[in-house]
RNA sequence: GCGGACGUGGCGGAAUCGGUAGACGCAACGGACUUAAAAUCCGUCGAUGUUACAGUCGUGCCGGUUCGACUCCGGCCGCCCGCACCA
């Protein structure tokens, strides 16, 4: 006879049961109102780890739980399977990206049904198959004709012994993270995605998102970081001083001539005009009059252009570049300056001039290189300004300060005030002042309105082999030419070598060489393949229908998305999340959907975190070689084998290197799928880290087991349960009702902690009320029977199998991922009587049980008579006595 | 520096339209059952204090509003995350 519950034999049966009857397939469009429940998808790296259970755990509660309200839920699951790691193996294990991709997803699709998962897989798909990215190639080639595509030169971060471009996430200590080598700065002609034409639209889409976490909202918009403001020009009006540039040998008037008959001689520095003025970008137009100096950065053309004949400022421009770009180097770094000698013209005050800097804080690739500064209202350029005794001009007088006493002194003045020391700007508010000095600019030509956006276009070129090849051919008289559609897919090679660094696509004989689509001539394919994160800008869309032989099934597309909830790392909270944000615009403007938002719910849940153990040499000791012992509170751990102290470290993401990881597969294989589910789903709300403890898994399998237990021996009822209830049982039957009401709206707000802790107290009420009814009657019998079919219920989002099990142990007969969810009883979630706690001054001293609906004059009467009252009143009258009705008393003495 | 989140027992955390602080779980402790252990069941579990009851204190700190504050307001302190010489 068993006396415990196997997930052994029960977690395969009922996967195999749910498999049989297709219960996880998504019906057809239009019998059911839609809900599509998206994880992100996994990099095939191997295997699964402790946080792909805890994400999958999350989605599966909400797939099965929006199932069971009637939901046509698509809940799909695919493989992110295009990357870097595939080459590395490639390289070291001498095996094909492809062969070592597939091995890898089939390993972990086996893990992940393990784990019961409620998927439809007959969607599943690999961003690394031609059946996917062929769409992708095709998508490209209608951006590319819409604009959305470009080619361009830009500077990349060039690793010189893997020959290829690396992100900036990939670059560390301005070394390649693989190869170790110093990263280059190199131009490239790259394709790019226009994504900072869509800048202001991506902006104001975030504020639609109301089911996103604020954070990454933020996050958001600080990354596309638009500021507002104009650029100012300012006129050169003198040249550097003689001596300095002595050597210059230029004719009379100076280098750089205000004259606009006689044009400067210099390269128009990002088409701001000649080198007679300097143009700088401020958001702070209102403190122009408080301007000090201007300060250019050291790669300004003007800087350049002067360095050539003046070795002091090469020097400093040479200082200037040494600068780290780690915090720590800027943190610390001294604000510096270089004087040119030059002067500039004020542009709203022809007779003021200032003097041009150049500084090492100022950078080229923002705004336009040059900043005017304006000591008394910015801390930097307040700084800056008493190190090179500059004047500080205050022109925003903070309201209750007086013109004549207000002054700057070690802190710039940066909040709200009305202009003064400022002309024609005189009295007004900041804001207002900016919309005039702006204004004013515009009418003398000498500035424009104008956005800077820090938001760059989307490089996606990469020198790879494992990636989605581009759709492009380089002709010598055509440019460069689309592949036609009906040459698609562009395929990768399978006959490739990774035996040298490059990609081993320009290493391949035949594959690159192609006549040209238009002209016929021998061409050149494109060889770089896409960035990996294009793959992942779409994937939601292709779930919708994979069969598609379009990109995407657009009447699919327009039913299932946006995605209504999607969960995953707060590690894309920028990237990935961004990028599919711009592609699904992408889309809807090239007729391939017809949306913005691909994402209407976002959740960002928190990392599995592990404790850290070290020996006494240092070396890091994975959990399973430990024993933990504890007396008291006190916790101490020691080496399984030999016994030696061992300490206990920070609490830190599970990670290879510190050896802090948990097998899922062990976990599963030990306790089962639901014990895994469980325990990831209990105590820690979802967008915090859960700190995984052996402890904490065994008090989940203990849950299970005396779960199963108490769902033994109660027989099928022979008649519903009645609307009357033994009073030894109602208090029970209420908290099961209660608990239903609270685990629906708990799971609806992906609260799976308090769900967990209101299952836990309505199985804790359960089990006492069978302990105290061990020969319940046949009304009692009935309403035991409906308690624990919604008790089963209520756990079969996170623990189906054992809910299935246990549905089938209590007498029913159909599958539970099939039945309904339950709905209360309205009369079983309200009481008759309430208990009101009786404060005295704020204090809790007593309380009265008392009828929902007594009238205020009896409860008055029985809190006077209260013997606890009474005593404190000792014979005087309360001068108040608050009643909130159904809540709480107050008497006041 | 800017922005976001947060601070509650030994631990994870409940309780936020202001109304019994510490639900639920983990750990710990005591008891029952057992030859013993495991498992299970019953109980205790913020601090202080009392034989016991009572009382007093208690949600990072200081102050305020209120009959009443973990919750609201003002000012600090601390920690985490993101961005960052961003003009």
């Amino acid at each position: 006879m068993n006396d415990r519950y196997n997930p052994r034999t029960q977690e395969p049966k009922w996967q195999q049961a749910w498999s049989a009857q297709n219960v996880f397939l998504t019906g057809e469009i239009g019998s059911k109102p839609k809900y599509y429940v998206l994880e992100m998808f996994p990099y095939p790296s191997g295997r699964i780890h402790m946080g792909h259970v805890r994400n999958y755990a999350m989605g599966d509660v909400v797939a099965r739980f929006k199932r069971a309200q009637g939901f046509n839920v698509l809940h799909p699951m695919g493989w992110d399977a295009f990357g870097l790691p595939a080459e590395n193996a490639a390289m070291q294990k001498k095996v094909h990206p492809g062969t070592w991709t597939y091995e890898n997803i089939a390993t972990m699709r086996t893990q992940l049904q393990s784990m019961g998962l409620s998927i439809d897989w007959s969607r599943e798909i690999a961003t690394c198959d031609p059946t996917y990215y062929q769409h992708q190639q095709a998508m490209f080639i209608d951006f590319h004709k819409t604009g959305l595509v470009t080619r361009k030169k830009s500077k990349v971060n060039w690793d010189p012994i893997d020959n290829t471009v690396l992100a900036n996430e990939q670059v560390i200590d301005g070394r390649g993270w693989r190869s170790g080598a110093l990263v280059e700065q190199r131009e490239l002609t790259q394709w790019f995605f226009t994504i900072s034409q869509h800048a202001n639209d991506l902006l104001d889409g975030i504020e639609t998102l109301d089911r996103w976490p604020e954070k990454v909202r933020t996050m958001q918009r600080n990354w596309i970081g638009k500021s507002v403001g104009a650029k100012v020009k300012w006129a050169i009006l003198s040249s550097p001083p003689a001596g300095e540039l002595s050597s210059v040998g230029e004719t009379e008037g100076g280098i750089l001539s205000k004259n606009k008959e006689n044009p400067s001689p210099y390269p128009l520095p990002q088409g701001e005009g000649s080198l007679s003025s300097i143009t700088v970008f401020t958001t702070r137009p209102d403190t122009l009059f408080g301007a000090a100096f201007v300060a250019i950065a050291a790669e300004h053309p003007l800087s350049l252009e002067i360095a050539k004949t003046n070795t002091q400022l090469a020097e400093f421009i040479v200082e200037c570049k040494k600068i780290g770009t780690t915090a720590e180097a800027i943190e610390t770094a001294e604000k510096k300056g270089f004087n040119t000698g030059l002067t500039v013209q004020h542009p709203l005050d022809e007779t003021r001039s200032v003097p041009v800097f150049v500084a090492n804080f100022v950078l080229m690739d923002y705004g336009t290189g040059a900043v005017f500064g304006c000591p008394a209202h910015d801390q930097r350029d307040l700084d800056f300004a008493r190190k090179y005794n500059l004047p500080v001009t205050p022109v925003v007088l903070p309201k209750g300060q007086d013109a004549a006493s207000f002054a700057i002194g070690a802190d710039a003045y940066t909040d709200e005030g009305t202009l003064y020391n400022s002309s024609f700007l005189n009295g007004l508010s900041v804001n207002d002042a900016k919309a005039a000095a702006i204004n004013k600019l515009e009418s003398l030509k000498a500035g424009t309105r104008h956005e800077t956006i820090r938001l760059r276009d989307w490089g996606v070129s990469r020198q790879r082999y494992w990636g989605c090849p581009i759709p492009m051919i380089h002709c010598k008289t055509c440019g460069t030419v689309p592949v036609p559609k009906d040459q698609l897919p562009v395929i990768l090679p399978q006959d490739v070598t990774f035996d040298r660094p490059g990609n081993p696509l320009d290493h391949h004989a035949t594959w690159m060489h192609v006549n040209c689509p238009q002209c016929g001539a021998p061409s050149l394919r494109e060889t770089d393949t896409m960035d990996t994160f294009v793959d992942s800008s779409w994937y939601f869309a292709r779930f919708c229908d994979v069969t598609a032989n379009t990109p995407t099934n657009r009447a699919a597309v327009d039913h299932f998305l946006p995605v209504d909830q999607y969960i995953g790392g707060i590690e894309h909270a920028v990237l990935h999340l961004l990028y599919s944000r711009f592609f699904t615009r992408a889309m809807s403007l090239t007729g391939h959907a017809n949306i913005k938002e691909p994402f209407a719910g976002l959740f960002t849940q928190g990392m599995v975190v592990h404790e850290t153990y070290r020996s006494a040499d240092g070396n890091w000791l994975s959990p399973d070689e430990i024993l933990i012992e504890s007396e008291g509170d006190k916790r101490t751990a020691k080496h399984r084998t030999t016994g030696e102290p061992v300490e206990i470290g920070s609490i830190e993401k599970m990670s290879k290197s510190k050896k802090n990881t948990v097998d899922p597969d062990e976990i599963i294989g030990s306790y089962g799928a639901d014990t895994a589910r469980w325990f990831m789903l209990s105590d820690s709300p979802p967008e915090r880290d859960v700190i995984w403890t052996e402890e904490g898994a065994q008090g989940a399998f203990r849950f299970v087991q005396r779960f199963w237990r108490l769902m033994q021996g109660l027989q099928a009822p022979s008649h519903a349960a009645s609307d009357e209830t033994p009073a030894t049982l109602l208090p029970m039957r209420k908290t099961v009702h209660k608990a239903l009401e609270r685990v629906t709206g708990d799971i609806e707000n992906l609260r799976f902690n308090r769900a967990v802790a209101a299952i836990y107290d309505a199985t804790n009420a359960f089990q006492s009320a069978r302990n105290a009814c061990p020969t319940p009657n046949a009304i009692e019998a009935a309403i035991l029977h409906e308690c624990a079919s919604i008790l089963t219920q209520l756990i079969s989002p996170m623990m189906p199998h054992l809910a299935e099990t246990c549905w089938v142990d209590i007498g029913h007969t159909t599958l539970l991922a099939l039945t309904p969810w339950a709905k209360p009883t309205p009369a079983m979630l309200v009481d008759d009587s309430v208990v009101m706690p009786i404060q005295v001054n704020g204090k809790r001293r007593d309380e009265l049980t008392v009828a929902k609906d007594i009238s205020e004059a009896d409860l008055r009467a029985l809190v006077l008579a209260n013997e606890t009252v009474v005593k404190i009143l000792n014979g005087t009258a309360p001068k108040k006595l608050i009643i909130v009705p159904g809540r709480i008393i107050n008497v006041v003495i």
